[in-house]
DNA sequence: CTGGAATATGCGGCTATGCTCATAGCAGCA
DNA sequence: TGCTGCTATGAGCATAGCCGCATATTCCAG
C-alpha cells in the first residue's frame, strides 16, 4: 500500500493545498466555467452569454481557475479563447455524483421500507 | 430561450450539490478530521486534543460531517465515538494530490531545463 | 503612435461561514 | 432525583469571498 494513502496524516501543509483545491470546485460558478469548457474552448464572450455573470466575475473566476492549472487560454485576434482539457475535474465529479446517486437510493429504501 | 436547450450541462441544482460537497472538503480543519479519522475510529476528546481546535468547532464540523454521511458516531458510555469509513474522500484525495504532484514536477523540469 | 475593443483590477456592499464563549440539552450513575 | 461529565446549540464577532460598477491595463489593427 502506498503510504500517502494509508495511516499517515497529512502534514498542515498538504491540507492546506488539498483544501484550497478542493475550494475552487466549492463554489458553483466556478463549477459551471469547468463544465461549459469541458465542451470545448470557449471565449469570454460566450461564457458571460451561457452563465450571465458579470465580466469581471468571469475574469476573475477564469484567473483562479487558470492560476490552479485547470484552464488555461490563448490569443484569438483580440479575444481570449479559454479551455479545460484537464480530465481530472471531470473524474472528481463523477466520484462524487456516483455518491450522491448512492445516497438517494439508500433514503428511498428506508422509505419503502417504512 | 435556446442557450439552455442545446448544451449537456449539468442542471443548476446538480451545480449547486456538486459544488457543495466539494466545499465539505474545503475547509482544511474538516478534512483534518476526516484524515484523523480515516485511522481509526476516535471519541471527540481525542479530536480536539489531537487539533486544538474548541469542542463546539470540532462539534459543528462533525455535526456537517455526519449530515453529509461522511462520519457516523455511536455512544460508549457517556462518550461519541466517531468513526469514517467512507473511501470516496481518501480516492478524491489520492486524486488531487496525484495531480498537486504532477504540477511540481512539471514546475522542477522547468527549473531544471534553464 | 493612436484609437478601439477585450480583459484585468481597485473599490465597496453584502452574505456566508469559521470560530469562540456561554449555556442548554442529554445520557449515565450515586 | 439530583449530580457529573460530555456534546450540541444560540449569540456574536471577525474574516473571507462573491459580485457588480467603474476604471485601468493590455493587446491588436491601422
Amino acid at each position: 500500500m502506498g503510504a500517502a494513502a494509508d495511516g499517515l496524516i497529512p502534514t498542515p501543509q498538504l491540507l492546506e493545498e488539498l483544501s484550497q483545491f478542493f475550494r475552487l470546485l466549492s463554489e458553483p460558478a466556478r463549477l459551471q466555467l469547468l463544465c461549459l469548457l469541458k465542451t470545448g474552448p470557449q471565449d469570454v464572450a460566450s461564457l458571460i452569454g451561457s452563465t450571465g455573470f458579470s465580466q469581471s466575475h468571469i475574469s476573475r473566476q477564469l484567473s483562479q481557475l487558470q492560476r490552479a492549472g485547470l484552464v488555461r487560454c490563448e490569443r484569438e485576434g483580440t479575444r481570449l479563447i479559454y479551455t479545460a482539457d484537464e480530465p481530472l475535474v471531470d473524474d472528481l465529479c463523477v466520484l462524487v455524483m456516483g455518491r450522491l446517486r448512492e445516497r438517494l437510493e439508500q433514503q428511498l429504501e428506508h422509505l419503502q421500507a417504512a
